[in-house]
DNA sequence: TGCATTTTATTTGTCGACACAAAAACCGGA
DNA sequence: TCCGGTTTTTGTGTCGACAAATAAAATGCA
């Protein structure tokens, strides 16, 4: 693309929408792994990219570091956050938790309505699988998960749940890179049984299904991290 | 205090220093309630009272509204947010299940040292509650919790609780104000079964009492906001 | 050449000013 | 008095520029 299309782009713009564009767009661009952990962020550079001011580009930095995935050392340029492999574990007692209680919640307090969203969001997942899109698959799994925390209606899980997902799609997109885009079906099928017992209203199934859910893709992670670090040795 | 005296101190100051006394001054503002849910944050006033630019103090706004301590309207001033009553059940949930994990959490990862802090604080919460300061205590067993949290080292639970804390305490001050600061004096000795509990190393036994003490503490405020709401039928 | 020190360059932190949007005050007619 | 539209006021969003701090380059000395 025309490096200089965004800028026109947001020439004529409304007041206030920069921040909301620029914190979008490097959110996705760090998560997605464009911007690799570690790689620092020029304020000016951006500033030019955009076609506004650096007043805007700060306000987007100092959100995105309220959420962790920027780290602002002061008077020096802010970095990417790096992800810590040395305490993943910690990673994976949350995200295991976040996705049992925000399936129970989710058996609890949904309405009809939430199902519909579910089931949208599941269906985009199914076909990203068939169509072995490992990208789309890691995108729709969060917006599913993110949609059954949404119907559990507690704003406080859904937000750690939110960014513990945004950091594991980070690490999922490592995982994938390196196993060259092999993907478990059980996923598609365990999403069904989920949104089956949420359906049914069984908290207890809900929160069982979640967990072995969660395990299974904690073992897979833990495997690719075993397996990388091998390499490592061997070099 | 004389109004200028902050202008003042804040003249010569550190490069990068003024956006952190300026955050965590209306973070404590908030917390304590002399800013109170609703209230208008403006910006150029602020400027004034500290003696600087509107600049940091944005980016403190910013960060505020992160936490979800501040509200932003478009093109209008922000204002502290509200304390929700009506999804507080979605608070108790939350507050519950992170005493309950941190607390396990502390039980299985704590060392030496960590035992050190929290039974300093657990003293100072101790005092509070012998010299019926019930803003004192109210802080100090924030920080009580905080350290537990902090000796189970995992940052992703650390860091929702501490906002928990917080936006509990806000809750817990209308109701001490509202109360004539009766203290409970059960606290005092939970808290002594909880490091006890740690010390040993009870997972299950932490859970418990972790749980037993988020129930006494939930339902107070429960009885607390019936009997507001009480009132205001009365009225 | 190797190291310590000074100088330059780069990039952030802060400032004051202006443009814009929403709310509040104002005003004229019924 | 009340109501619709207009003007003023208030306070944010954005900008360009400058100052401070750090890193990199250059310089001097042994």
């Amino acid at each position: 693309m025309d490096p200089k299309s965004e800028h026109d782009a947001q020439s004529a713009r409304k007041r206030g929408s920069g921040v909301r564009i620029v914190y979008e767009l490097l959110r996705d661009e760090i998560i997605d792994l464009s911007l690799p952990p570690g790689s620092p962020i020029d304020e000016v550079q951006l500033a030019e990219r955009f076609g506004m001011s650096r007043t805007p580009i700060r306000e987007a930095l100092v959100r995105l570091a309220g959420e962790g995935l920027v780290e602002n050392l002061p008077n020096r340029s802010t970095i990417v956050s790096n992800i810590d492999f040395v305490n993943l574990h910690t990673f994976f007692d949350a995200m295991t938790l976040m996705y049992r209680v925000t399936t129970r919640l989710a058996g609890q307090y949904h309405r009809p309505e939430d199902l519909e969203t579910i089931r949208k969001h599941q269906a985009r997942f199914a076909a990203a699988v068939a169509a072995a899109d490992a990208l789309a698959m890691i995108a729709a799994n969060r917006d599913f998960h993110a949609a059954v925390a949404e119907a559990g209606r507690n704003p406080y899980f859904t937000g750690l749940f939110l960014r513990l997902l945004d950091e594991g799609r980070r690490i999922l997109r490592l995982y994938y890179q390196s196993f060259d885009d092999r993907l478990p079906q059980e996923y598609a099928t365990e999403h069904d049984g989920i949104i089956a017992a949420i359906a049914a209203r069984d908290v207890d199934l809900c929160d069982r299904l979640a967990r072995a859910h969660a395990d299974q893709i904690v073992r897979q992670i833990q495997a690719f991290v075993a397996r990388d670090q091998r390499q490592d040795i061997a070099l």
